[in-house]
DNA sequence: GCGACAG
DNA sequence: ATCTTGTCGC
């Protein structure tokens, strides 16, 4: 019986990158590519993730997906255990996301990730690693690109292609000249994540509902910098 | 071989 | 991502 939680305990005993990229390209099969999102959304989920010198903070915020506004806000606290190395941001960001996402009593439709999701070397990215385990659709969105060809732009996208599969669109959103990308993480289907995206991305370049995890976790920090860190202005 | 590289 | 003041521009 597949289990992302299983495969994932496995890697910290004697972890390598190596086993990691395997561990990656395991999981990745599991990936549900096909939209299984109710027709009707109605709560939307941003996560995103900030840190101090030893704390990670992780975020979640949900939001009315028809009124746009915020219904429920939680953050959690976890000691950072893993570096950032690109390719495998999933194994640095994953627990405290995964604390904050607990504390949720309302169930998101879908959740937008700060990172990508099939535009990954392994085909998993942070989005689909974190769908997988919570069993949720999940959207990716990065605000740079770590591998892909990018088309050529059309309407205001253009297709990401890894060995001439799609794996993902560069959109540019909210009048902004840089895109972001944006690919699948988990149980929905591209277009349905670019008409998600778009729906946010009406003035912004940001979707809106990963802006507000994102100011959510960033004040958070402060906080915690202004105890840890106390002024330094004595007279 | 070297550099670049989601956050 | 984080460390950080002012500053150029729409």
């Amino acid at each position: 019986m597949y289990s992302a939680k299983a495969e994932l305990e496995k890697a910290p005993k004697s972890f390598s990158v190596e086993k990691a990229h395997a561990a990656q390209r395991a999981l990745s099969k599991h990936i549900i590519t096909e939209d299984l999102l109710p027709n009707e959304i109605c709560y939307v989920a941003g996560v995103d993730v900030a840190y101090t010198e030893s704390q990670s903070i992780g975020g979640v915020v949900v939001i009315n997906h028809s009124s746009l506004a915020v219904e429920e806000s939680k953050i959690a606290y976890t000691t950072t255990k893993f570096p950032y190395i690109p390719t495998l941001l999933s194994f640095r960001e994953l627990h405290p996301l995964l604390a904050s996402i607990r504390k949720l009593e309302l169930q998101p439709d879908v959740f937008l990730v700060d990172g990508h999701g099939l535009i990954h070397l392994n085909r998993l990215g942070l989005a689909c690693h974190l769908g997988l385990i919570l069993k949720a659709p999940t959207i990716g969105v990065a605000k740079g690109l770590l591998t892909g060809k990018v088309g050529e732009f059309v309407a205001g996208w253009a297709p990401i292609t890894h060995e001439d599969s799609l794996i993902g669109v560069a959109l540019l959103t909210g009048g902004s000249k840089n895109p972001i990308y944006v690919s699948i993480g988990h149980m929905v289907s591209l277009s349905r994540s670019m008409e998600i995206v778009k729906h946010y991305t009406k003035c912004h370049r940001i979707p809106k509902p990963l802006q507000i995890a994102h100011n959510l976790v960033t004040n958070e920090q402060r906080k915690l910098q202004k105890l840890e860190r106390p002024t330094e202005n004595s007279e």
